[in-house]
RNA sequence: GGAGGGCUAGCGAAGUGGCCAAACGCGGCAGACUGUAAAUCUGCUCCCAGUCGGGUUCGGUGGUUCGAAUCCAUCGCCCUCCA
């Protein structure tokens, strides 16, 4: 086996576990958040300073790679990691996500997806073979299998027809994978907002006996307070003894909430994404650093970071770049982000040692408010 | 001295009798962003009210007209060419 969960600990006042997924390129350990490099790169970051900031493991994309360069032409140059100089794990998406994100551009059959490529318009074709293939030949140490991640809302008849058809593609993945010990292959539970079709999905999934399982199908426009309940009831059907990992989800308040519930791993682009359109994510809440506020205010981002932009870099400097188009500007607001979800797992994992991740959560909070809430200090 | 062209909202630039408070771009202000079609997208950007609505504009002034950024006269300023 590839991959394997190493539990060390279960927080006595939340239940929130401490623990190390060990993978072929290195251990890290969870709860975890992965930076997202859909491209075979972390937006506008290199891998040494990815690794400055202690990131164990990043996400990277089977739909976007198959398309450009080709995993062909990736295999050809030795596999992802090499092609990208990245010597830790790598987690591929399937592209599962992207029969969501592209809906308008494809058509879901039983045998797979029909795609219009976004970037020439080409029909292409991606099914639970071609996906694992593909990750396969990418050398992922974790794929993921392909899955179909349906909308919110959705009526109950979807949703069902959706989780059925993606345990049968999840079955047919694990068939067409060949490398079973150096990638381990993660099966995607859907059920929607419906408790009783996420419990048939994980009963599906759970007996394939996959190493590893993830809760997909949220943070896709729910209210907050409904996905936690679909964590609720959802976290407890996965097995103890394999990660669980929360997919697309990011707000540092999700990331503890859901760690609370037993989530391991997550991953999310909202660090790098809202970084690029100059908002920061600090101790104090959400930091517009665009806003003309912030003209002549020459302290750091975050007073309590200590991350390579928060060292160096004023508020006032950092909205100069990017109101001048400058893409330092972008790179030192990257940097301070994915510092802060990272740092912010460090300080999640000593509070569950301390079995206080409760008390954590609580003073985050009435520091931090709601991602939402821009305290604008 | 002569001939021609021009002056429109913060900037650039359309508009050449009514559908014009005036396209579009830039700049400015704000918002959104959650397994990345995103260094993207959306809204606002003369003044007051801020839902309706009201007021003052298209170099200045004076005309023509039911009606003028648009036509006429005149003044000012800018640019090009010839002397």
């Amino acid at each position: 086996m590839a991959i394997k969960y190493e539990l060390i600990k279960v927080c006595k006042q939340s239940g929130a576990r401490l623990g190390r997924v060990h993978t072929p390129h290195g251990s890290f350990d969870t709860p975890a958040f992965m930076p997202v490099g859909t491209q075979a790169t972390v937006k506008t970051v290199s891998p040494e300073e990815l690794k400055a900031m202690d990131a164990g493991i990043i996400l990277s994309n089977t739909y976007h790679l198959f398309l450009r360069p080709g995993h062909k032409l990736i295999e050809r140059a030795g596999g992802l990691h090499r092609f990208m100089n990245w010597d830790r794990a790598i987690l591929t998406d399937s592209g599962g996500f992207q029969v969501f994100s592209l809906s308008a551009m494809r058509k879901i059959k039983e045998e797979g997806v029909e795609f219009r490529s976004h970037l020439n318009g080409d029909r292409l074709f991606l099914s639970p073979e071609l996906a694992t293939e593909i990750q396969n030949a990418l050398g992922s140490d974790i794929m993921m299998a392909f899955d179909e991640c349906p909308p919110y809302p959705a009526d109950y008849d979807y949703v069902k027809q959706s989780v059925e058809r993606t345990s049968r593609w999840a079955e047919r993945c694990l068939k067409a994978h060949a490398r079973p010990d150096d990638q381990g292959l993660f099966a995607i539970v859907q059920g929607g907002m419906y408790e009783d079709l996420r419990r048939q999905s994980a009963a599906d999934l759970t007996s394939l006996d996959f190493p590893g399982y993830a809760i997909g199908g949220l943070s896709v426009g729910e209210p907050k307070d409904v996905m936690y309940e679909v964590l609720d009831y959802t976290v407890p059907l996965l097995p103890a003894d394999k990660p669980r990992y929360l997919m697309g989800v990011g707000s540092p308040d999700a990331l503890i909430e859901g760690s609370i519930r037993g989530i391991d791993m997550f991953d999310c682009v909202l660090p790098t994404r809202i970084a690029r359109n100059g908002t920061c994510m600090t101790s104090r809440g959400r930091l517009v650093v665009r806003n003309a506020r912030y003209a002549e205010d020459f302290g750091p981002l975050d007073p309590a970071c200590d991350c390579y932009t928060c060292r160096n870099y004023s508020r006032a400097y950092i909205r100069h770049l990017i109101k001048a188009d400058e893409t330092f500007g972008i790179r030192l607001t990257t940097i301070h982000n994915l510092h802060f979800l990272l740092k912010l797992m460090q300080d999640v994992r000593q509070a569950i040692m301390e079995d206080r991740l409760l008390d954590f959560r609580d003073r985050f909070f009435a520091e931090y408010g709601l991602f939402d809430n821009d305290k604008g200090f």
